[in-house]
DNA sequence: GCCAACGTTGGC
DNA sequence: GCCAACGTTGGC
């Protein structure tokens, strides 16, 4: 399978699930850049660029969540191929997300560059969540959640490809 | 469009 | 350091 080229497996592999509005990004747009790699920028969070600036890292897998429409779900897999730099659109008084506070020298904010793998047939909505087992239990379903950047177990990530029918690009 | 939950700001 | 006010997120 194509998808396994250059994936290795990892016993450090951690993986994560990304929030995006696909009014303003969508999984499509994702596999539409060149290479399919995009920095994920705009991260306003602390504890979000905690996570994208220390502990998200290469080789990560990624489940790529629509939010903010009528069918909240998730979409597509995704994997990240750059590992926390700073966000210079915080440094762009253009960008929609410039931050006065940043500069060169203390970036503030921090971002990842993910890559397309794959999108889902069908994909797997809160109400699908809810009801498995093992993805019933995942942060994104909790109320009040808002973090945009958030930790999955591999069971999850193994339990969302089995309920996918795809194979794990990672060989799991 | 509504509104609950949350994070941030800023006066004190 | 407290906390009220405000802005944002995001499901419904």
């Amino acid at each position: 399978m194509e998808l396994k080229q250059g994936i290795e497996k990892s016993e450090k592999r951690k993986f994560w699930l990304m929030k995006s509005e696909p009014n303003c990004f969508s999984l499509n747009d994702l596999k539409n850049r060149p290479d399919g790699t995009e920095p994920w920028d705009g991260v306003r969070n602390y504890q979000a660029r905690n996570l994208l600036r220390d502990d998200i890292k290469c080789g990560d897998g990624v489940l790529f969540y629509h939010s903010n429409i009528s069918k909240p779900a998730i979409v597509g897999l995704a994997r990240v191929v750059r590992e926390g730099y700073p966000d210079y659109t915080a440094l762009d008084p253009e960008s929609d997300h410039f931050d006065p506070r940043a500069s060169a020298t203390n970036p503030l904010w921090y971002m990842v560059d993910v890559q397309y793998l794959a999108s889902l047939e069908v994909p797997i909505t809160r109400q699908d969540l809810a009801r498995h087992p093992v993805l019933a239990g995942m942060g994104v379903l909790k109320k009040g959640n808002r973090l945009s950047v958030q930790p999955v177990t591999q069971e999850q990530w193994q339990a969302v490809l089995q309920v996918a029918g795809l194979e794990d690009p990672f060989g799991l």
